[in-house]
DNA sequence: TTTATATACATTGTACCACACAGTATATAT
DNA sequence: ATATATACTGTGTGGTACAATGTATATAAA
C-alpha cells in the first residue's frame, strides 16, 4: 500500500466516512478510531480524528454529549449527527457517487 | 456541489485520474484540463494540473517530449507513462478499489 | 483601422488547510 | 513498568486554489 498517497486520499474521504458512521449511530472518538482500524485505507490516528470531530461540531454538523461509564472508566464524549449534518451528508453521498462514476468512466477511456 | 469538499477530495484522486488518462494515450496538459472539464468532480485549473504533471515527471512516473504543431499553433508538451509509472498506477488502482469497497461497507454499517 | 476579447498553450508565486507525527494527560488493570 | 481506554494539542508537510504572466492567433467590436 502506498502510504503517501493514502494519506492524501483521506482528505475529504475521512470526513465523509466519519459522518456516515455517526449517522448510523452515535459514537465517541475512540470508537471511531477502533472502527476505522480494520480498514487499511482509512486507519487513522487520534491526532487526526479528534480535531476532525471538533471541526464537524463547530460547523454544526455534529453535536456532542458526555456519558459517564461508571467507576474507573473515563467518560465518553459522544457525537450525534444534526439536521444540518444530515443534509450535508446527503450532499457528500451524491458527490461521492458522482466521483466514483466519473473515475470509472475516465479509467476505461 | 460542495466546492470546499470537492477541492479536498481531489487530493490523490487527481493524480490517480491523470495517470490513468495518460496511460490510455499520451497527452499534453491543456488536453488533460479540457478532458477533465466535463467531469464536475474533477474539473481543475491550469495552476493545479501543470505542477502535478511536473511532479509526476520528476518522480519518474511520466516522461515528456515536445511536439511541433505547425504555423501559429504553440508546441505541445506531451506526457507519456513510464514503466515505473505503470507499476505505480497498478498500485493506485488496487488502493482505489479497496477504498471504494471499504467506504461502501462502512456506509451500509 | 484600430482595439478589445477569446482561444490555445504553458508557467509560477503565494496562501490555505486537512492530515501526520509526536507528545501531554488521567485513570485502571496486569 | 506496561497496556488499555479516553481525549487533547502544537508543529510540519504538501497538494490544490487563486491570481497573475507570457506568447501567438483569430475574431468581434469600436
Amino acid at each position: 500500500m502506498n502510504e503517501e498517497w493514502v494519506s492524501q486520499i483521506k482528505r475529504g474521504t475521512l470526513e465523509f466516512v466519519i459522518m456516515s458512521l455517526i449517522q448510523n449511530k452515535d459514537r465517541y472518538g475512540y470508537d471511531v478510531i477502533q472502527t476505522l482500524d480494520s480498514y487499511p485505507m482509512l486507519k487513522t490516528q487520534e491526532s487526526t480524528i479528534y480535531p476532525l470531530l471538533r471541526r464537524l461540531l463547530k460547523n454544526g454538523y455534529l453535536e456532542s454529549y458526555w456519558r459517564n461509564m461508571g467507576e474507573g472508566i473515563p467518560a465518553r464524549k459522544y457525537y450525534k449527527i444534526t439536521k444540518l449534518g444530515i443534509s450535508y451528508l446527503n450532499q457528500l453521498n451524491d458527490d461521492w457517487e458522482t466521483l466514483v462514476k466519473n473515475i470509472a468512466e475516465l479509467r476505461r477511456g
